[in-house]
DNA sequence: TAATAATATTCCTTGACAGGAATATTCCAT
DNA sequence: ATGGAATATTCCTGTCAAGGAATATTATTA
């Protein structure tokens, strides 16, 4: 996983084109009405968007159609699945790194 | 979903932490030796992290171990279900809207 | 209590990035 | 080819965040 991903998806904007693009893919315009930011703003992020390959472009007319790009969710997905231990393990190793790092200590003192 | 969880994550160094973190909870110097920073901008990533609920601290002697908390990799996880339908949907959504598009505006030119 | 280890904070400077405004480009219809 | 609709790009400016250096704080040990 490389920080892009993340970096795209800090910015409030992006986040809420994203989210709109969830429900479906949609032109620039259709964008622009359900955010608060001009076009020129949104084609922008549009553009960050799309070279960090979370969106892609579609033609149709002189319209241009943004769609989500399954692969960088997916990629998400992947990179997650090392941290569901972190509440899926039903015994907590926090627990035991804490008490091994005491156990350190008191020897250390012998 | 806010943005927090991204922006901090957007910083390589912390990415780069929480991966460390990932594999089991350490002190701060621990950290600094893994990576290519100084002890003060590791305290400084560490705290922002701690802001964001992305970490938690727990003292031990003079030592301060940092660890991941699961709740926010959890909502994270929540919030890619949305996204799942991306690739897991056998049939594509976008060819389907494409299609629709050109449908309109063939009807918008009768 | 003084010294030291471990960690946190402050101040400063620089670079990146978002928005505004204006303009350019692309595509289509006539 | 011309006009207009849809979208993209450029230039400018201000803000914010990261790193460096120095220093402060906290906790432990002697």
């Amino acid at each position: 996983m490389n920080t892009s991903f993340f970096s795209v998806l800090a910015e409030p904007n992006r986040l809420n084109i994203v989210e709109i693009l969830s429900n479906q893919p949609q032109s620039v315009n259709q964008i622009v009405m359900k955010l608060h930011i001009r076009q020129p703003q949104v084609s922008k992020h549009l553009k960050i968007l799309a070279d960090a390959g979370v969106v892609d472009v579609n033609p149709i007319a002189n319209k241009r159609i943004y769609a989500l790009k399954p692969q960088a969710f997916k990629e998400l997905d992947l990179w997650l699945k090392k941290y569901r231990v972190l509440w899926e393990d039903r015994f907590n190793a926090l627990d035991k790194v804490l008490e091994k790092e005491k156990q350190k200590l008191k020897e250390e003192r012998r």
